[in-house]
DNA sequence: CTGAAAGCGCTAACAG
DNA sequence: CTGTTAGCGCTTTCAG
């Protein structure tokens, strides 16, 4: 016997959401039957098909996904976590972008977390994802070692790394040739003869930063260059303090003539000193990673072009292929950066 | 008696997940004192506890939210769903970053996806949404209207709007002064002697395109300026076209002297099509929406500032409030534009 | 083509 | 302090 709790027509409190039951009492058929008309499986009467569909349109059903998931054999819940810098970056908003498109195509639906490059917050944020099932994880990571997701990854959950190579796990990830697009800018602006240039840097934990610094002293040494000629600044977390070092820095002695900026915010806090001390169409300025408007600034502003999107779209697809069943071995996916030449990369070296 | 699933020590294919039972069974408890211990309910000795615990360490247990959320007589599941332009675009990134705080403090999770204002895509993501049995709505819309979320309303999910104003329901909403800020601005390209001023706009079926547009026709009838001095193009809907469109306009015998952009790419759109044209020191120039870099132009670009995040954030509390159950009528929260003034939008009228 | 029974992994009542 | 019995809303058997 079903029992289908009574309508209560009155008090209202807050109507209920109708289950399948509900929609099967009113209908006149079975639980069965509902389930196969809003799965579109097949074998069902067009007759009874028309009845549940006026059932559930006048009670306005909409399956619970959740219960759903939870006896779905497969075990999934079409969901992805997806943990990026922070979401209010543009650079995240690109990953973030293409994870969402190729998502959609699958029918998944995509959690998004900013990492604020804190470890804590990776770990807790990760665990939630974990407890919410998700059927894959995405993420730029910053913790000494990701190691904390092995058994996750052992039980079959699809892990892939974008922007950031994870420490004591294997799986795929994908990252832009860091220490080669730091080297080829260096080598640009040494080719325009400076010597004096300065590496402005990011918190070392971060590891794009270290591979920049890494591609950028490699390339003076290539060069033959002293490295007693190269300043390198780190752990300039933001603009602002970018900016006072550049102040500092160029109101030295030996001030450099061209400045290698890895990250974008970075940049930003170096065009803003550079201009603040009237020095912008003198010193060289090369930024990794492009960011909107660098084309229109005077001089312009030559970068190494990272493709973000691209980066969330492999890692994505990465993810759709694991849980389509490939089981090759975990890949490391380089996205190649460009050096584009726009004006602030080209100023020579003066005195 | 409880029957663990064998433990499959040498085929493992992928090794299972650890339910709660299984601690349960390895720890030699009840079901329910596992449940205890994982939420942190009180009244379970100590011993007990350390037992569980160590159970679920070796097992590697995370609990299952989508079950927790079934059973748990509240029926929340702790998630929110977040619509806004594209997640790609810093605007909405700001308004994301604001949700995702507020969330976090309350433990919840937020689902982000792209409006790309399609209707359709709002229908079936919003659709998605509530399959999801998400605790709450924090929507850009762009449907002719938003009635079809009245059951859902109804059925006493909080739904707040932000940036644009819903139409066919009632329900708190939170957007800049549009109008207000658009005839601000127009208003001091008048101040500086601007007649033939263009209003560049955005497709019109976004409310806050023709709400700017408004303001800026308004602030003209104000001055008592001849609506026929002022151009108005519209449905702008990226850079590219802008771009071509002020080519065109200043191609004309009537040039503006002044251009009132309504939007972020429009604004960039522009100032390309200018700088292209080098016009940038003689045409006047206001954009709405403040975006990076505007303060290193040259001219650098006076804006109509908005706060995304203070936006984000008031529709996130919103909905925070209503589930905490604030009952108050739905209210419409209008956060202050700024005019921030650079120098583009100071240059006088010539000719 | 259709439905009844069992159970997904957990929480909610109740007993002990 | 602890355990048992029912479900949550759906999908999965497996019979009709």
């Amino acid at each position: 016997m079903t029992t289908v709790p009574p309508e209560n027509p009155s008090s209202r409190t807050p109507p209920q959401r109708a289950t399948m039951r509900q929609v099967a009492a009113l209908a006149g058929v079975g639980l069965k039957t509902v389930s196969r008309v809003i799965n579109g499986e097949s074998y069902v009467s067009e007759e009874t098909k028309r009845k549940v569909d006026a059932a559930a349109a006048q009670l306005n059903y909409l399956p619970n996904l959740q219960a759903g998931n939870l006896s779905r054999s497969d075990r999934k819940t079409r969901t992805l976590g997806l943990l990026v810098g922070s979401v209010a970056n543009p650079f995240s908003g690109a990953i973030h972008r293409a994870v969402e498109d190729l998502a959609t195509e699958h029918g998944t639906s995509v959690f998004a977390s900013s990492l604020d490059d804190d470890p804590t917050r990776e770990r807790r944020i990760v665990d939630t994802f974990v407890r919410r099932r998700v059927d894959g994880l995405i993420l730029s990571a910053v913790a000494r070692s990701q190691a904390y997701l092995l058994p996750e990854i052992e039980r079959g959950t699809p892990v892939a790394f974008v922007d950031r190579e994870p420490v004591g796990v294997d799986a795929d990830t994908v990252v832009c040739d860091n220490s080669e697009g730091a080297g080829l800018a260096t080598a640009h602006l040494l080719r325009h003869g400076h010597r004096r240039i300065a590496f402005l840097g990011d918190r070392t934990e971060i590891w794009t930063e270290r591979e920049r610094r890494r591609g950028f002293l490699e390339a003076l040494g290539a060069a033959g260059v002293p490295t007693s000629a190269a300043t390198t600044v780190e752990n300039l977390s933001d603009d602002d303090i970018a900016h006072a070092a550049v102040i500092r820095l160029m109101g030295q002695a030996d001030a450099p003539t061209a400045i290698f900026s890895s990250q974008n915010l970075i940049s930003i806090g170096v065009l803003r000193a550079l201009r603040d001390l009237g020095l912008g169409r003198r010193v060289a300025v090369i930024g990794f990673d492009d960011f909107p408007l660098a084309d229109l600034l005077d001089p312009a502003v030559t970068v190494v072009a990272q493709d973000p999107y691209r980066m969330g779209a492999i890692a994505a697809e990465r993810i759709f292929a694991r849980l389509d069943g490939d089981d090759s071995p975990p890949a490391r996916h380089v996205v190649r950066t460009r050096l584009i030449e726009r004006g602030s990369g080209e100023i020579r070296a003066h005195g």
